[in-house]
DNA sequence: TTTTTGTATTTTGTATACAAAATGTAATGT
DNA sequence: ACATTACATTTTGTATACAAAATACAAAAA
């Protein structure tokens, strides 16, 4: 069967890393023909990029005035990581009724480099927490969860390129999920899931 | 402040229309250039319209081929009960929680029609039901929890304009959520929430 | 100075044109 | 008959053109 590509995600991808690495700033004005032409396109494919990333909340329309790239109060943050808690929670119920062994594999896989108990490097163990969590829900299978969770790319425009807490921290928390969709749990698997990310959202909303 | 309305959502609301009540078929190819001209607008407004609809899991594009109506299998059904049973619930919880007397009136009313016990119309009724699960997402005020729940639309296309399970059965288990959010009980919110999703789900599974 | 009004410029929204790919069909060969 | 190829048609993807609205700016009035 042939594998039909994405014409235009290259610029799409493109476009999201703008905005994620700050070249294009919170709250600014994308002014389409200016863009168009800085990325070597017309503004056509540039409207279906952009309205796929106003559908992942990263760019905002008002209609006759503009796009602009989404500025991410506080609220909206916590807003988000409400809706992580109810999704990953139920991601991670779904993996521990599913009895698979490749799953638990792939899920311990993202930590094999940092159970040495040595120094920790920040950059990669924040590559790879984001795996992790975008795993949890890819490997439920489940499509529609998979499409509605677009928040992994909110991640890095909070924190930068860092995390919310230390390593130290939350590499146990990773554990005790993954056991528990090893043992099979639901519940607890859910539950742990869920106090991850309510401890994350917790020590967003001090600050 | 000057309101500025969106251009092409008449498009996309007909577009819509013509999907829910099956005048577009399930798996149906949509020739922009045909549909266009029933609509009486050119092909790019149109796009912007399948790009929207593409977003709730209406329409399904292949790049190079064309743009599908989407074709609802059972596993995608049961996997938006899942994403249904996670949301909701997490929005009960939050309901629980915000001590809004406001949000028991809004959701009581949904039911007030039904509550003398006496016959009740099955298409009041379902109408009563979608505004009741429409509303515990949109009383958060949590914007990004509301825009991943697209779910609403598919109710229609899978049940047609019935139920799943009888109003008798039902109205209960509204009223249940109902009062622990007014209790400010949030687990036993997000339970019954959960647990009323979980029970038409099952029943969608053994069909 | 500040506000208002009129005009020029910019920018969005939509229609259209055209190239490239996909599809359909008829002719050819096995 | 069936498969294969060549060609015509359809359809998508992208660029461009143009109208309508929004914005910017300068001149006039308070």
């Amino acid at each position: 069967m042939i594998e039909y590509k994405n014409l235009n995600e290259p610029i799409y991808l493109k476009l999201k890393e703008m905005i994620l690495n700050g070249e294009l700033k919170q709250g600014e004005k994308i002014i389409q023909e200016k863009i168009a032409e800085t990325l070597g396109v017309s503004r056509t494919p540039l409207m279906k990029a952009l309205l796929a990333l106003e559908n992942e909340y990263l760019v905002e329309s008002i209609p006759r005035r503009g796009m602009y790239v989404r500025a991410l109060g506080k609220k909206e943050i916590i807003d988000i990581y409400v809706c992580r808690e109810a999704l990953e929670g139920m991601a991670a119920r779904l993996l521990a009724l599913s009895k698979d062994t490749k799953v638990i594999e792939a899920l311990k896989a993202c930590f094999y480099p940092f159970s040495s108990h040595k120094k920790i490097n920040i950059d990669a163990y924040s590559k790879a927490d984001e795996k992790f969590h975008s795993l949890l829900i890819k490997l439920t299978g489940n499509e529609p969860l998979d499409k509605i969770y677009f928040f992994g790319n909110i991640h890095e425009k909070v924190i930068g390129h860092g995390l919310v807490r230390p390593p130290e921290e939350t590499l146990e928390e990773h554990f005790k999920i993954i056991n528990a969709i090893e043992e099979e749990d639901p519940d607890r698997a859910e539950q742990y899931a869920r106090e991850h990310i309510k401890k994350s959202r917790a020590l967003l909303l001090d600050q």
